[in-house]
RNA sequence: CGGAGUGUAGCGCAGUCUGGUAGCGCACCUGGUUUGGGACCAGGGGGUCGAAGGUUCGAGUCCUUUCACUCCGACCA
């Protein structure tokens, strides 16, 4: 492609709005283009090409493991949703509309409905299965608050699959090869990445795993141990149980009156004990399809930390919202003094794990200003895992200590089982001739979030700096004076011949001189790049390696096949 | 949804306090010079100042309403 024909409005300043490293370098290097709705970008030619590569990467590998490639209806019938019972469940972010003859539509978000249906129309007999079928399309989501260009869009480029089998058994071992696949993935595109156990979200089933694109700028926080591969997201961490050095309390049963203690460590300082012994009450409305909502008592140690996602998670909820303080008096609590002990009737109950049969704890009396003392945490609660993980807490597999980090969520794979296929009658008819719900695995790479992901990972002060599968181009040849006759002649039949041999080239042909073109180049972050200049007087040109701007001389008669030797 | 901002040429901004002919830089067009780190000279095109209503002889500027976008938080495969 010659440059002088190529549309790529690179520009000097950097817009506004832009704060993150991947935006700013995508929309000065011209390769989107802000459309002005919040969230919606236009891919120009430079970056519809890195969108194709990605694409065609994640097409091959998925290919290789034996996945069919199709492409679903992007508007999606609204009963479909209904069919499944997440028209309400997914709630704002789907965005529903009405044709002309007021059928309701929503623009898929994620498509597990869609191929669903696909297959349960077309498939019958357990000879069929396994299957796994993906496509690469368009999603839209309407984010709340969509930001950092490609990072959060509210219309995006998705890779989902879908994997269908017989049984549990042949969908885990489809699982683990979806995680080999997407590995391969990764590495093919040159990220630094790192599998994590994640919560399920609004998708549903157990069981999975994240791919983590490791970059300070990521909106996840991830728990990561130093001394094994163990890694989870927040929101699904656990750790080895916490023991406390402290000496219990020993205290007594007894109501104790305690004016000023509205935090932990007031409290643990007033009784002078370790806020291990102290039980924290966290109140939580929690919201329910169809409007309903309750407020919920979560419970755990006072040295520990509610996490929302595992606490949402062990009511079925939703979602978790704040109480108010005139709520809480309204259902029979005191704000600051609760307890799972003697909450009011009606107020369900959830307890951390940590807690269940604990002795000499410390509890509020659900009175203002009063807690009480030696209380044995039992009764008939929900128990769960409700404890948001910290930096040096120890590793559940081998003890270490985690600690916290940053990432980019680019892939997250799920085990199903059985949450779409059943409600949505997906069934296939077994060996002994008896319907069965099929055994579900669900895939996804956010495709265009990639390329914001490979660029907050591989970019300097300059601009960026593509992998060799992800650059728009593999070489980048500049003719430094194009009204220099020898250096325009050499330029053209390098040009020539290299796209002769299967190189991609952007050959910069335009009238600029050598430095606006420098900035051009170094902006949109080309691998490699030969630049023809004074030198040739010389018989030298100059090969470039954009990752750090390392510059070799090479003789002009040498350089093609130097190039071959180096890009092939 | 809570908090804070911003809307003026394709992009980045000034002008708004104190009402009086719509400005600057970049980009763009024409001609010329220049060609190793975002060149220079000369000339030129491009705006219903986010929208609606109001006050006024006169509104980018004052008042009211509204919309959009951005940032922080909440939220989020």
């Amino acid at each position: 492609m010659r440059f002088s024909r190529l549309l790529v409005p690179t520009t000097k300043e950097t817009p506004n709005d832009a704060t993150l490293a991947s935006h700013i370098f995508l929309l000065r290097g011209g390769f989107i283009q802000s459309v002005g709705g919040s969230g919606l970008y236009n891919f120009l030619p430079l970056g519809k090409k890195v969108l194709d590569r990605v694409r065609s990467v994640v097409k091959e590998e998925l290919d290789a493991a034996g996945c069919q490639e199709v492409s679903l209806s992007f508007v999606t019938p609204a009963s479909l949703w209904e069919e499944s019972g997440r028209y309400e469940k997914y709630g704002k972010e789907l965005l529903r509309f009405k044709d002309r003859k007021e059928n309701e539509f929503v623009l898929g978000p994620t498509h597990e409905e869609m191929m669903v249906n696909l297959v349960r129309q077309s498939v019958k007999s357990y000879k069929q299965l396994p299957l796994n079928l993906y496509q690469i399309n368009l999603k839209f989501r309407d984010e709340i608050r969509p930001r950092f260009g490609l990072m959060r869009g509210r219309e995006f480029l998705m890779k989902d699959g879908y994997s269908f089998h017989a049984d549990e058994a042949d969908m885990k071992r489809e699982f683990d090869l979806m995680e080999e696949t997407y590995k391969k993935i990764f590495t093919r595109l040159g990220l630094a990445f790192r599998v994590v156990e994640a919560d399920s979200g609004a998708i549903g089933g157990s069981g999975s795993k994240e791919f983590m694109v490791l970059a300070d700028s990521g909106e996840d926080t991830i728990v990561v141990c130093d001394a094994c591969d163990y890694g989870a997201n927040i929101e699904a961490a656990v750790r080895q149980e916490k023991p406390c050095d402290a000496p219990e309390p020993r205290l007594g049963k007894e109501k104790v009156h305690t004016p000023n203690t509205s935090t932990m460590e007031e409290l643990a300082s007033f009784f002078d004990v370790d806020p291990y012994y102290l039980v924290k009450t966290v109140a939580m409305r929690a919201l329910y399809d169809e409007g309903r909502s309750e407020i919920v008592l979560f419970a755990l140690r006072g040295s520990d930390e509610l996490q929302e996602v595992k606490a949402c998670n062990a009511v079925d909820a939703n979602e978790l919202v704040d109480v108010s303080e005139e709520e809480l008096a309204q259902a029979g609590l005191a704000a600051g003094f609760m307890s799972p002990l003697n909450a009011p009737k009606g107020v369900r109950v959830v307890v951390d794990n940590t807690l269940k049969d604990a002795t000499d704890m410390i509890c509020g009396a659900n009175e203002k200003e009063y807690h009480t003392t030696g209380n044995t945490i039992s009764g008939d609660f929900i128990y769960a895992d409700l404890v948001a993980v910290q930096e040096g807490d120890s590793c559940p597999h081998c003890g270490g200590s985690l600690r916290y980090t940053k990432g980019i969520e680019a892939g997250h794979i799920f085990q199903l089982g059985t949450r779409y296929s059943e409600p949505l009658g997906c069934t296939f008819l077994d060996e002994n001739g008896k319907a069965q719900p099929m055994v579900m695995g669900t895939y996804g790479i956010g495709v265009s979030r990639l390329l914001a992901a490979i660029i907050e990972q591989h970019h300097d002060e300059k601009g960026c700096i593509w992998t060799k599968e992800s650059a728009p181009f593999d070489l980048y040849i500049m003719v430094s004076n194009i009204k220099d006759e020898a250096q325009l002649a050499l330029g053209e039949k390098l040009y020539e011949a290299l796209r002769l041999k299967g190189i991609d080239v952007l050959f910069d042909d335009r009238k600029d001189r050598f430095g606006a073109k420098m900035k051009d180049y170094e902006l949109i972050g080309i691998p490699h790049a030969v630049i023809i200049g004074k030198k040739l007087a010389e018989g030298l040109v100059e090969f470039v390696t954009r990752d750090g701007m390392i510059k070799e001389e090479v003789s002009a008669e040498e350089i093609a096949s130097f190039v071959e030797e180096k890009l092939c």
